[in-house]
DNA sequence: TGATAATAGGATATTATCATCCGATTAGCA
DNA sequence: TGCTAATCGGATGATAATATCCTATTATCA
């Protein structure tokens, strides 16, 4: 579903969002906790600074902290550098124009399904993923009809 | 969300549906007609055929063609050679095990979306496709609570 | 039975993604 | 002001996905 670059940086934040608040943490301890090659993530991270997700501070007891609130951050502004969910023709076809009008074969179908995934990038912070328990809110998809073949 | 591979398999398995049922069509004027490399999608379509979606006939006048009826392949018997949509981890974060006891930060909130996802592929059949009118009988998903910064 | 039209499929090229290396830059502290 | 700890970031290497090439195989038809 995600990039591996874009796993590893939902991740990092996530982690960095269980740090106290204030105190950056250095790229080389989060890669070692999440088992992410260090350079890898240290440009990763460097992105999410760039586009305001985070702050960074250089030199010695600097590293990485979240830019703010974690009620301020959803897991698309976290993502989409990195996967372009936004941007993402929503054709499933790959259909370059597939509007109302002028739908290919899968079109309306898709959209709802295509809809909620980007109301889920869009909507859920960090802050929501804390409180697991009455996550559960979302309403379960029904059942599968059919089984597998092949 | 689909694989380049996947894509085609689909515009290509469409493209069949609306043949004339049991005249095989040719690949050359498949992968003409869908703007793909013709060695490629041959490759793609052989695939289908031995997983039994397709059948092939090789020689003058053979080519491939729909294995059994519209309304008996589903999107993920086409998809899932190519993109193993069901043995995809569901969880987001790349977490090995994220079952409902040892649940990753975001398992409870994304399960509900990816179970969406995966019925849309297993249930929705090429036959649905035909019918795009009604098609919205899936509700729509609410609309987006914030807009984007960035 | 030979000519021709089609898929079958291995080998290989191309491209994008993922990952590493290493020096440059910056900030704190003695 | 020098030493050290950290990010910054370009260059480069490894791996997987995508695409092409070319020959083998199979079936139809004259």
């Amino acid at each position: 579903m995600l990039s591996q670059t874009a796993e590893y940086a939902l991740r990092a934040v996530v982690l960095l969002a269980e740090q106290t608040p204030g105190t950056p943490a250095r790229v080389g301890k989060l890669a070692e906790t999440l088992d992410i090659p260090q350079n890898y993530l240290s440009k990763t991270l460097h992105l999410l600074a760039l586009t305001g997700v985070l702050s960074s501070a250089r030199g010695k007891g600097g590293g990485f902290m979240l830019a703010r609130p974690a009620s301020d951050i959803t897991l698309f502004d976290i993502v989409d550098p990195f996967d372009r969910l936004g941007a993402r023709p929503a054709c499933l076809m790959g259909q370059g124009e597939c509007s109302e009008s002028h739908a290919c074969a899968a079109h309306a179908t898709w959209k709802a399904v295509s809809e909620q995934v980007q109301a889920f990038f869009l909507q859920t912070t960090l802050a929501d993923l804390g409180k697991q328990g009455r996550a559960a809110a979302l309403r379960r998809a029904p059942r599968a009809r059919r089984t597998k073949k092949m």
